[in-house]
DNA sequence: CCGTTGTATGCGTGTATAGTCATAAAGACC
DNA sequence: GGTCTTTATGACTATACACGCATACAACGG
């Protein structure tokens, strides 16, 4: 074993899993999509009406949200009333925030020493 | 402000630079080639090896993880030995690894509940 | 049962990009 | 300079999928 670390390298299995996930949340529609919900559970009239995108693009997204169960819903009578399902989301985007803030500050002291 | 939380919505700008970096991740040859150098440098020889990809590809898909500052490169010779530039992309598997293992056992338990 | 409203889905189009091959560019050695 | 090796890039093809339109399907009210 390496000085660089134990971890071994994922089944291609695992990796394809790991990559269809992250495409969830590579579509700025999606990724909106999760923002409003983490406000709130909302119908889908209001999602369309935030977003401006059409009923079925909605749709379609919202099913491959939940079929990741990342979100859920209940119906309303005729309505379905969507609802963010984990902190996931948040978490995996606090990460990469933190990772975007240090790397355009590295970039500062650069300019700023040279 | 409502009782949901104080997350508010972000920027169609961020939004769409959380897309682009979880995008880099939406690929399974990205993501093996990450987890080949999380194993230690590598130089580009190795890499093509290690996954059979053509150079052309290889070269590519180094180049976008280069200019997300997730690997980066020293010349030996007119060699490129490559190298994996933070831990974010595990803490990021760890995390959806986690939340996958979370769904798959309350499915499990629903089975043998019912 | 029938209309109305809200959601899902078949189909078509456009665009983005993964992946290859051929080739150019850059660095090392004679 | 010429040649060899390694990496980058232009051109191309194939595929995936976002997105809208039209329409089918489901749930409620009369």
């Amino acid at each position: 074993m390496g000085v660089a670390g134990p971890g071994s390298i994922p089944s291609p299995e695992l990796l394809e899993e790991f990559s269809q996930f992250f495409r969830l949340l590579s579509e700025p529609a999606r990724l909106q999509l999760l923002c409003h919900l983490r406000q709130g559970p909302a119908d889908v009239a209001t999602l369309i009406e935030a977003t401006g995108f059409s009923q079925s693009h909605i749709s379609r997204q919202l099913s491959q949200l939940q079929r990741a169960g990342l979100v859920s819903c209940d119906r309303d009578g005729v309505r379905l009333i969507y609802r963010a399902d984990t902190e996931l989301v948040e978490e995996l985007c606090d990460l990469v925030q933190k990772r975007m803030k240090q790397r355009l500050q590295q970039q500062l002291d650069q300019l700023q020493t040279a």
